[in-house]
RNA sequence: GGUGGGGUACUCAAGUGGCCAACGAGAUCAGACUGUAAAUCUGACGGCGCAAGCCUUCGAAGGUUCGAAUCCUUCCCCCACCA
């Protein structure tokens, strides 16, 4: 067992293995491999979700092969109706390609692209948007039967629905990606999610017709959390990469916040810790659950490989201010105004009368509730604390003696969300 | 094309002339408990409002009525069976 054939343990032992083609072991066992995965610019942004391929890729480095990152502005202008269940419109060329332009910016910081086993970017706009139809149609659409491509779970599942001409052509333009990079950078791997399946494979039955080359595919598996939510969204919606996005704070709670069910799984997927250390980290959630040793360094390790080892000890010293015990009066100011990047923040104007604020603003102005009346709501069933205190709908005006430091509020909603206000 | 069933708030789903902003469940939010957990219990849950109240909603548009989610007309869409 060489070093490259090491993949299919790590992937294995960390459970991101979900499927994989036949003599894949033997195949790597040949060498270093390219491999490929790609990522539709969508959005403007990866989330957390996009973590699992992307580590795939990282692991695929590891053991000593080449990952080509390929970001879809040629297929991101079709829409791929794998898992949809309705048609999807159609985004404006500009932002397709600043889409495209963000995520590569995303997806590079991940990989090394210097070395023997150099990783290398790639946008399939480069060859998809020039091709011509006639020419598409006649070195890959005749290698296809409509047949074929009805069979496909992506399509069946639409017949009912419809599916438009546009994105039932997905998967040949996915399989002609996939010939693409085999004819540029000889590669022979594919790598996805499980629900890539139906498309990678049918890249395998491109190759396989054209040049015969002997290819691979390799899926890893959904997240799923032990609550039966869906992966990756918090309150606020779905958790991206983006800071101005999500918040590096944020980003970094979500993955504290991880359920002990779920912690030792996600250690195994979003991060390179190795297999004694997540054990341990295994064992000591079971053991002193409350100490939730696991979830910080999951929260960690994760916050650090996407936002930089700096960030992550402002938004470490945050959560400690926030969570810890310290007397906000004791927060100097300047590490209000750091706090005030990574929580919801609003400046608002000094009351004409006097000085004392009322909370049900402050919890409006940072948008910690829509409207005076859902504040109202809020503070009456003891949900908003501002400066450490509970409020009332009787006492809720804070005096400005007892504002912090530089004329700043802490407003706290729930037990776990957090706003900051500064009076102009 | 015919016949029958159906479209109700974020989702599912009651309601068939006034007591309906609309039963119930889930989701969500808050409180208690706690570990910034899970489970459980309690409360909130169309919008705006410190309240009185006002505004908007029951596929769409009209109509009947003092009054409609509920009755009538037309239209749109979904499902089942028949052709």
């Amino acid at each position: 067992m060489s070093q490259h054939t090491a993949l299919l343990d790590e992937l294995t032992w960390r459970e991101l293995l979900f499927q994989h083609t036949d003599g894949l072991a033997a195949h790597l066992a040949q060498g270093p491999t390219a491999a490929y995965c790609g990522f539709d610019p969508t959005a403007p942004s990866l989330h957390v979700g996009n973590l699992v391929p992307v580590m795939g890729l990282v692991h695929l480095q590891r053991a000593g092969h080449k990952p080509i990152a390929l970001v879809g502005g040629g297929t991101g202008m079709i829409g791929d109706p794998s898992g949809k269940n309705s048609e999807r419109t159609l985004q404006s060329l500009d932002v397709i390609e600043e889409n495209a332009r963000l995520i590569g910016a995303q997806l590079e910081r991940f990989l090394d692209f210097t070395g023997p086993y150099a990783a290398r970017m790639s946008n399939n706009a480069e060859w998809l948007g020039s091709i011509g139809l006639l020419e598409f149609l006649r070195t890959t659409g005749k290698h296809f039967t409509v047949n074929y491509m009805l069979a496909k779970d992506s399509v069946k599942s639409r017949l009912d629905a419809g599916i438009s001409y546009t994105e039932f052509t997905y998967m040949l333009l996915q399989a002609h990606d996939y010939a693409e990079l085999h004819a540029r950078h000889g590669v022979t791997l594919q790598i996805g999610g499980s629900d890539q399946w139906g498309n990678m494979t049918a890249g395998l039955e491109l190759l396989r017709r054209t040049v015969g080359a002997e290819a691979h595919v390799l899926t890893c598996p959904l997240v799923t959390t032990a609550s039966g939510q869906k992966f990756g969204k918090s309150e606020a919606g779905a958790v991206y990469l983006d800071a101005e996005r999500t918040s590096p704070y944020r980003f970094y709670q979500f993955w504290l916040g991880a359920d002990d069910r779920d912690v030792t799984r996600w250690l195994r997927f979003f991060t390179l810790l190795s297999r004694e250390e997540i054990t341990q980290l295994d064992q000591a959630t079971s053991e002193r659950p409350e100490q939730r040793e696991a979830q910080r360094l999951l929260a960690a390790d994760v916050t650090a490989r996407v936002h930089g080892a700096a960030v992550l000890q402002t938004v470490e010293a945050i959560s400690q201010v926030l969570f810890g015990k310290g007397d906000p009066r004791d927060l100097s100011a300047g590490t209000l105004r750091e706090m005030s990047r990574e929580v919801p923040f609003a400046e608002v104007d000094a009351p004409a009368d006097g000085g004392a604020v009322d909370a049900l603003d402050l919890v409006v102005a940072t948008g910690l509730a829509k409207s005076r009346g859902d504040a109202k709501r809020l503070v009456e069933q003891g949900g908003v604390s501002v400066n450490g205190q509970r409020m009332s709908m009787a006492e809720r005006t804070i005096a400005s003696d007892a504002w912090l430091a530089d004329r700043h509020l802490l407003v706290k909603k729930g037990s776990r969300d957090w706003g900051l206000v500064r009076v102009r």
